[in-house]
DNA sequence: TGGAGATTGTTTCCTTGTAAACAAATTTTT
DNA sequence: AAAAATTTGTTTACAAGGAAACAATCTCCA
């Protein structure tokens, strides 16, 4: 008798479920749908709390450096910068020492606003993977550092 | 002299370079851009090739629970599925016990396929972490499955 | 039994992000 | 110094994916 599957934990995924990106994808998946059911709509997406935090961290740093680091493709960070101008949270200079660069920096107002924004922010961050142990969580936040690339 | 960041090394990512979620989305995106560097277009894309292979071993499997489980949201399911059909590579079906549902199986062409299609794609995805060393990447990788619930 | 409520898939509209072509400025080559 | 190639940001056109409203069906319970 071949019953076909009927609930999401028969499912066989074979090989799929050692394959690191498949894994990964699905990680940042269950996330990224908990961020929302947390956090809600009324703050800032992850995408642009990160943007802006970068910039209080660095002021005055290029669109492209940002786009790199944060893995924004350059025609979406056109996008995401104008948005946030739009919004009155940042500002953009052209250095003398290269016109075609534009230098990005908070307004006052923004920089508190961040500030405040990072509060649930991190507590959403500092709760991720609740499902770990501590040595556990430890572990993946420094594999995934390695694995990107940071420090 | 306080000179802004010119290269994305010396960016200052402060807490968020600790930020479980972060690194998972920027983890998630170098996989995805070396999928197509490396893989490139000619083939079907990391969802595609997924949901085929989990219909391949869970034949009849039906909409709702290939989507519970490969967190695919229920309209875009609808349209993954529609292209796969358009493609000729899977087949609908209403089960007499639950008519609201749809039951999906791989044509005979299909199965082929995708058994050819999982050399490549399991080549890339033992690819992946290859600047972790084995033990790291094993350690990873039953780090992700533990996150994401599955086993 | 017969509603009330839940589930399943679909459609429509919208948001997020990308690719490709472009203009302006800069760097490299010759 | 002039020409060629590269970098930076922008625009436009599009693809991927999600939210909300909907119709059909099924389940539960009074």
């Amino acid at each position: 008798m071949d019953m076909p599957v009927r609930t999401s934990e028969d499912v066989d995924l074979d090989r799929l479920s050692t394959a690191l990106g498949f894994l990964m994808r699905l990680a940042q998946l269950k996330i990224y749908e908990r961020f929302f059911e947390e956090v809600g709509e009324h703050h800032l997406k992850p995408g642009e709390f990160s943007v802006l935090w970068v910039i209080l961290h660095n002021p005055g740093i290029r669109q492209s450096v940002l786009g790199q680091r944060l893995m924004i493709k350059r025609a979406h960070m056109t996008k995401l910068i104008r948005a946030l101008e739009d919004q009155g949270l940042v500002t953009r200079q052209v250095p003398d020492d290269d016109r075609r660069a534009v230098e990005i920096t908070l307004t006052p107002a923004a920089a508190d606003k961040i500030r405040q924004a990072s509060h649930w922010f991190f507590t959403y961050e500092d709760s991720v993977g609740e499902n770990l142990t501590r040595d556990e969580r430890q572990q993946l936040t420094g594999l995934l550092r390695k694995f990107v690339g940071i420090d």
